[in-house]
DNA sequence: GACAAAACATGATAATAATCATATTTCGGA
DNA sequence: TCCGAAATATGATTATTATCATGTTTTGTC
């Protein structure tokens, strides 16, 4: 359903929204570890998301990933866009290229509207408001 | 979302339930080119749809890929099972092993009701009733 | 029963996604 | 202002998925 580097930013996002501030940086070493994928690899995504402006980040000394008030604001939805591309979640469940609501294929009728509320409900989750959930263990971050 | 074997094995079916029937067999290679997919390619899903019982087939001459009464009521469900497993549709969304109803990861709860939704309306999709839609051209099958 | 037409089975190659390794740039602190 | 600690950039390797190729078995037809 997410490709494992969706997951794996999306399990690092919510990582530092825990355990990070704009004063309190995390290097990857120590994000790595504790979510429990490879180094080098989170290194690739967590730089990829500071690009596309979705986590912030400084080197040097003192340096590291963190979010700032403003990134937590972002969705859930916007790192799954940011990782992975818009189009593997809205193109046609059978890769028809000329599937659309007018000349739809049999599937997309059927999940069209479970589809579009899936991606609404992406766009509700905001980092902010799951990493309360976690603060508050109404939600788990293991392994 | 889905894989694209899976996209190609719901084409097949699709094409098969509405161009095949039990004494009106279809080879392969004419089954390729309509759904634009490699023929080698869609002859390994096909096979193994056909081990799995979601499809039918005789061998030697006139014989070839069909879909009988009874793999008509199979569900577009029953496909994505056979070609890509249980656990892709079913397992956490962020591949938390731990991850369940009792101790949710932050996203858990979030969707779990949109995906039994999703799964359920798979479930309910029979290849027969797609097949009428398209035969009533009210679903569409290009490309 | 021999032949040929089809699915079936198996393995090889190519493309993509995931993982690893290493060199470069930036920046705080002595 | 120099050193080292960090992210950043780039490329190499491995694993997985998709694609291709070729040989084997079954079965209808003559």
């Amino acid at each position: 359903m997410l490709s494992k580097s969706t997951k794996y930013a999306l399990k690092a996002v919510l990582f530092l929204a825990v355990n990070s501030s704009e004063n309190s940086k995390v290097m990857v070493k120590d994000i790595a570890k504790p979510i429990n994928v490879p180094q080098a690899y989170i290194a690739k995504l967590l730089q990829k998301l500071s690009k596309e402006n979705i986590i912030s980040s400084s080197r040097g000394p003192k340096g590291g990933f963190y979010l700032s008030e403003g990134d937590r604001q972002h969705s859930v939805l916007s790192i799954i866009i940011a990782i992975e591309g818009e189009k593997k979640l809205t193109n046609c469940l059978l890769n028809l290229k000329k599937c659309n609501e007018f000349k739809p294929c049999p599937l997309h009728n059927k999940i069209s509207s479970i589809r579009s509320e899936l991606l609404q409900s992406f766009g509700e989750m905001k980092i902010d408001e799951l990493s309360q959930e976690i603060k508050a263990a109404q939600a788990f971050l293991p392994l």
